[in-house]
DNA sequence: GTCAAAAACTGGCAAGACCAATATTTTATA
DNA sequence: TATAAAATATTGGTCTTGCCAGTTTTTGAC
């Protein structure tokens, strides 16, 4: 039954995005040298062997360059990217709806198996995610453990795995671009409202408003995705 | 243990050159666990630290897999381009309740955007996989191709594509072989017969009829399945 | 002003420690 | 005796500290 990963993802797989977002968001110039990697892992809350890693990844994708002794730099090339493979004619407008379909039966399911437990859990999740906001920082990561508790309570590992690929999916290198634009606070603040009214709903054990409340979730995070972009 | 070395190549990445090399020495079996980090550091006399930034990069190229607490495992299928993670609680039961999540979603949008064309497509299908089953072989290409062309025909790329994936369930190769000895041409048959039956709603057009005919056949398929297993 | 030595970076690597998730063994219980 | 629960061992995850080896910048003679 157990299997599923209710665990944050590696920290070199976050710090790698954060890492790309900063790029995306043009915090530094192609060809350009980066801060230096005690400065970076400072800068990012990680120790240097983390911060490490992640750097490893990025070379490995060729996002960055890496000369020993000098520093870690941009690459200049304007054209990479070949290895996200499947994901280039699938829209925003597609995988929210397909994320509909799949996280919608998740959580007929899930609320049938709600525990007190599993409740305080998700509890918990949403007032670390306040926190987050208050703080002015981006609840990621607190959005991701949402869905993927959700998904857990399920009891079915292969609908919590396609939640969280699905999920995943969305901060890929394309998307991650628009996010940086959009996200702001008051953004975040509705997709908290909306996740409050999921768990009231999952509180009470209805799930067919639980279901309604996760696909109205899904069509707003869409539409909010979907107006940020610029053409 | 080893000192000075002039600068030609990272660590890492001669590290996991070794890694891949003892792999292609057949030292390691496939689907495999390897030694612990901390063995394999010191078996190659490098440090932790280097030896994991070898496993990312290992991590990456997707020759291996890495799960926390339990240890370090080689991928077992030859070719595997996505890097979805394999887990292994999922059960044949879970699996087709994820198959009737998506393609039941699938399918609804499907049926409002079925052209003749598409229906000549399913028809052909369907009687390339009654010649198969005539001629004593196993259908499965044409099972396949019959989910995935409504898949497609849904026009949206996410969806056709996790409808593929479900379908290969890459994720655990054994139930693969189980399937192998209890496909019998009678069962071949009577899925058949359930295609035929989701078939003629798609050309009715009856949404709600084709999503209960698709529930239906996975629901028996499922049954099927699960009668055919030792235990 | 030129140029070379030295000092201040920067990345590369190692060792050890502790935490968290998992696997295994042991123990308790029915 | 069989099964479930708890304790233990194992494994990856991360941090801290320290030092080494190339680069770059500064410095100070000439």
């Amino acid at each position: 039954m157990n299997g599923f990963r209710t665990t944050e993802r590696r920290l070199y797989q976050q710090v790698a995005d954060q890492i790309r977002g900063l790029i995306q968001a043009g915090q530094f110039k192609l060809g350009q040298r980066l801060p230096s990697e005690r400065e970076l892992a400072l800068q990012l809350g990680v120790s240097r062997p983390s911060l490490r890693e992640a750097l490893i990844a990025l070379e490995i994708d060729g996002t960055v360059e890496i000369r020993m002794g000098s520093g870690i730099y941009l690459v200049a090339t304007t054209e990479r990217r070949p290895p996200t493979s499947a994901s280039m004619g699938e829209s925003p407008v597609e995988l929210m709806q397909a994320r509909a379909a799949v996280e919608g039966a998740v959580i007929v399911l899930a609320s049938a198996r709600m525990t007190a437990e599993s409740l305080r859990n998700l509890r918990q999740i949403l007032d670390g995610m306040a926190s987050e906001i208050s703080a002015g920082r981006k609840p990621v990561e607190h959005d991701r453990q949402f869905h993927l508790a959700i998904a857990a309570q399920s009891g079915n590992d292969v609908l919590a795995r396609l939640v969280g690929e699905l999920f995943d999916d969305r901060h890929s290198p394309l998307s991650t671009q628009l996010r940086e634009h959009f996200e702001t606070p008051d953004t975040w603040s509705l997709a908290l409202c909306e996740h409050e009214l999921i768990y009231t709903a999952l509180e009470g054990r209805d799930s067919l408003l639980a279901q309604a409340m996760m696909h109205a979730h899904l069509e707003e995070s869409k539409r909010r995705w979907l107006d940020s972009e610029p053409r």
